[in-house]
DNA sequence: TGCATGTAATTAACGCGTTAACTACAACAA
DNA sequence: TTGTTGTAGTTAACGCGTTAATTACATGCA
């Protein structure tokens, strides 16, 4: 059945409820002029050590024009550095920087306490049930 | 507590899950060549008449600066019809055209077909589980 | 070795999101 | 009537999403 009022329609739904989440860290991110994508690249970098750009790619969600992109704009700000794999001329891998972990220890703080606001506002078990069933729906579809 | 893997970040839940399910829209809309913001325009003003742009936005999920530009492009295509509105001569009227109206009409039939897919892919219940749950999510971060 | 095929990354083109600045008009008060 | 304040739309600037094309390098086969 098609859904007759457009907040009870699917597409919809996710939209705004992940503009709601993110507005809630768009603040902090600005504040250090750094993008959501941005971020997301420095976190997988940080927690996974150098990385290939496809599997980069890959981790934080980003598509390959888009990685190239941020790339650029880290490493202009000598937030990660960018060489090329030994052995395989076409491979680029990204490391991160010391001003990269810098500024992804200064915003961890900041960010703990807004995702713990959410899950407190929302509920921890709802939390678990939404994540779930977005898995689910994530399984299924992908 | 922060999320340890990725997969269990609610923002980046929220954008898989929402590629997941547009990757299913994305060839009908592409098809006709309609973005999925246009065609989100064109349903507004289907269901709701001639309507002001700053409520069209509203509806829509559409920023204005974005629908100025969706106004030109389908405005061009002779999808819509724009007009001042009498008695204020700052604000726009939209309403949908003949052309648009065929259109809607054209690919509703597999709209519902890819819905219903979901639907029962999914499951009748969690869809509805997780649209409310969803529906709590905005209520209390919005 | 040389050529075809495949792959990683980049570039290009276009549209939308986001924020800020700007224009045009309306409403209201002096 | 005139000047101020407020509002509706638009424009501008920059970054990302998306798709397609392109470049650089690897690999495999003759």
């Amino acid at each position: 059945m098609l859904p007759e009022n457009t907040r009870r329609s699917l597409p919809m739904a996710l939209l705004h409820a992940r503009e709601a989440v993110m507005a809630r860290f768009r603040p902090m991110l600005a504040a250090h002029d750094v993008t959501e994508q941005q971020w997301r690249v420095l976190r997988v970098l940080s927690e996974a050590g150098p990385v290939e750009a496809t599997e980069l790619a890959d981790r934080a969600s980003v598509l390959p024009p888009s990685l190239t992109r941020i790339i650029k704009a880290l490493e202009g700000r000598k937030f990660i550095t960018r060489n090329k794999a030994e052995g395989d001329g076409r491979r680029v891998v990204l490391t991160i920087a010391p001003a990269g972990s810098t500024l992804i220890d200064a915003l961890s703080p900041e960010r703990r306490v807004i995702y713990d606001d959410i899950e407190q506002r929302f509920g921890h078990e709802k939390l678990e049930q939404l994540l779930d069933l977005l898995e689910s729906l994530i399984e299924g579809e992908g």
